[in-house]
DNA sequence: GCCCTTCTTGTCACAGTGACAATAAGCCTA
DNA sequence: TAGGCTTATTGTCACTGTGACAAGAAGGGC
């Protein structure tokens, strides 16, 4: 109310990432392994505090990006996930961190030699599992991360964000399988995914090979949504409600 | 990197609230008339910093519901939109905010006689239009806001937390016609929304009056995803790339 | 009882989808 | 160089969900 005679509680200010990636037919998340306390030794997602008080909250996802994975501001697809802030969630203090989620395509090599040369990817059905417990909420977070990632399969050209510049329908069709967890058609796929407006386009007459008939070469469409959009198999458990 | 020997930066945290309602067919969010600087005298957002240094981000945002609104922490859908913190977006310094979207049903009066008197309800399409600048950047959280329940009134219930306990299926209607800025055909709607699984229950065989045939009554179904999805109609805009 | 209004139930053609068969195009081997 | 193997691409068919539109049902007012 009397914002005048009185000063509102600072809070400490955080960005985390979520980068996910395809791998052996696989959902990875980067992690790190903490060096320092609190949690050390313990894996956690890559992130840290604002560098200086006029650091836009972005730019520092940014940063973090190029530092912690090595990725350069490309044209990373990087999206604002939510905010964490429950006090208590971080012990150094009242830490409110901004999550943000990242895709990048297949990486041959797990980044090394760089600052963070402890990050590894990580299959992201263990790092959810009771198994590697996350450092922080970092559990939760990352649950939101994928949380999101599928649903933006469904409306959103960003399964092409895990392919490199130019891809296969299959290719296309494991992204959805692996992020998804199910196993999908390929005629049915071929056919839809094709249907779906301005969301893949021919890319030249390239072609490659794999064993068996070489597949053509599809490269990201103009639309980054999708009309109509593809649909995520099994009616999704109808939650209850309360 | 080493944040042993180093003091990262505090911002001051707060919360701002979209509290969208149906009044005269119409999609309103309620607005407070500022009383100080900065921006004093201009219409934006009801929020405020966090109380204390150990106030969770959706008590806070509860609270401010409560203070500037009157509203209760009754059920009311409260969900976090999003963090604002772009450098310079208050003058007063480095504030982050934490915007939360909230919605309720058709209220008869505005809030009056409570804390803050002067908040009054806004046709969006007049909040948002050049007529009437928001202070900070709250055009924008407003925007994102409309957007989010837009998406969300396709594949979740929100659009039966517009209406009261009971309502019919034209009343829900008017809520998709309002919020999407459609003309939806009844007969279609109606059909549509009652194969939608566990979205509304018949209430009792009450009814209710209005001039021509009484029209039957409704509640909130168990489920809070819809299956399927409502579609909305008119192919929306293929965006571009880029 | 008749008209007017609004709600509710049908009908029909058509696009989109899941299930599944058949063909095409390379490589490999004999 | 003719199979044979593997994978990609093209078809077919039945069925569901949807948009467009007509017809019937249930009150209120005169």
């Amino acid at each position: 109310m009397n914002d005048d005679c009185w000063v509102p509680p600072t809070v400490l200010l955080a960005v985390d990432l979520v980068i996910l990636t395809l791998r052996e037919s696989q959902l990875q998340v980067l992690l790190i392994e903490r060096g320092v306390a609190p949690y050390r030794g313990s894996l956690a997602l890559p992130g840290g505090f604002l560098n200086h008080d006029q650091e836009d909250l972005l730019t520092a996802a940014h940063r973090e990006l190029d530092e912690e994975a090595g990725l350069g501001p490309e044209e990373l697809h990087l999206e604002q996930l939510g905010v964490y802030g429950t006090p208590g969630r971080d012990p150094r203090g009242r830490v409110v961190s901004v999550a943000y989620l990242a895709v990048t395509p297949r990486l041959p090599e797990p980044v090394a030699g760089t600052d963070a040369a402890d990050a590894k990817w990580t299959p992201v059905a263990h790092a959810l599992s009771d198994a590697a417990p996350l450092a922080f909420d970092h559990r939760q977070i990352l649950a939101d991360g994928v949380d999101r990632a599928r649903e933006k399969l469904e409306r959103s050209a960003l399964a092409t964000a895990f392919c490199g510049p130019t891809f296969t329908i299959v290719e296309l069709q494991e992204v959805y399988e692996a992020v998804w967890g199910v196993r999908l058609d390929p005629r049915n796929f071929y056919r839809k995914v094709q249907s779906v407006d301005g969301f893949i386009v021919p890319a030249g007459p390239t072609r490659r090979t794999d064993g068996g008939r070489p597949a053509r070469l599809f490269k990201p469409g103009p639309h980054t949504t999708l009309h109509p959009p593809m649909t995520r198999p099994q009616g999704p458990t109808g939650k209850e409600k309360t």
